[in-house]
DNA sequence: TTACTCATGTAACAAGTTACATGATTTA
DNA sequence: TAAATCATGTAACTTGTTACATGAGTAA
């Protein structure tokens, strides 16, 4: 069985379930979608296409039309590595590289005063975050908006736990000032 | 001002918060962490630790103890740095990579039968994930113990969307058989 | 003395990033 | 016709991975 990267795993589905007809597709989806963590540099995307047309995973017919650029689509075997990927229960459940979560243990040592600068600033930016997210999420296909809907679910998380850490940070500043 | 990279900010604080004297030490704080996502490979850590070295955020100085290998610490300077990316607050903010997210729309375009498996097997991983968790949790420093408190509460947040998932995928079952 | 842990490192490889180059087609 | 968009790609670089090599101290 192929296993695929995280990339290659996204890049399949973008072409298989969300329509991504050719590589600039798929790298404009990378570089708009705010849940898509690629930069949707041609530099990793085309890379990678080539990869998976040389493994047969993916087929490239020209196109009719006036504009240039080969019609994307998955071979069988395409279809079925890229179901392994989605059905990879120890990949999909694993944590991921997460920076919040990397950082939380960390703002508990700093002194109370930049403690509490730090997480009101991060709840800000939280709430903006979760507030574009929503304006984002308006007109997108299932695909997506099921992801969207998620990160704003963790924003949410996160944000609920920052005001929990605020306000013990805030009782302690008490103790310290008294 | 320098920019340090996940791994790098996260090598300094294993050496300034968490007490790692030594790169080899570092090494198996990523290799024992369940909420560190790092493989932990010599490959990665000594030459960060060189770079960071170079830079002059790192000090080593010989050990006098029977035992080789040099103790570790930050400079001043290294001292800033660790602050100005603890306190990167559109590092902090950003989703990162989720192999959970990543795939939480595709699962909606699978086959009832097959939805219903992958999620029910899905909730059993997160589940048996939580109990080791917790189990981990015990004796363990501030630090790694808030990083692995927020790993429990993302899988418990995951555990609950997939058994609101289920329940919506039982409904489409329903309506397909009869 | 055998095996384990401490300790450091290199080499080959994989896969991403930025920056640059190129050229066709479409729209203002 | 100028600017924007569609489209594809390469080159230099960064940084991570696995696998391997080496050697010292410690416990069975």
């Amino acid at each position: 069985m192929v296993v695929l990267t995280e990339l290659e795993g996204a890049i399949l589905s973008e072409i298989h379930h969300r329509g991504a007809g050719t590589a600039f597709k798929v790298r404009k989806a990378f570089l708009s979608s705010p849940s898509l963590e690629w930069s949707g540099s041609s530099g990793a995307v085309y890379p990678a296409i080539r990869r998976l047309t040389t493994e047969g995973l993916i087929y490239a017919e020209a196109q009719n039309s006036a504009r240039k650029g080969s019609n994307l689509g998955l071979t069988a075997r395409g279809v079925d590595a890229l179901n392994g990927w989605i059905c990879d229960l120890d990949r999909a459940s694993g944590l991921g590289l997460d920076p919040f979560r990397l950082r939380s243990g960390l703002w508990d040592e700093l002194p109370v005063a930049v403690r509490l600068k730090q997480l009101a600033g991060l709840l800000i930016v939280l709430k903006t975050d979760i507030a574009n997210l929503e304006a984002y999420g308006a007109g997108l296909d299932r695909v997506e908006k099921r992801r969207v809907d998620l990160s704003i679910l963790q924003q949410k998380a996160r944000a609920g736990w920052v005001e929990a850490e605020l306000s013990r940070a805030r009782g302690d500043d008490l103790k310290i000032e008294t």
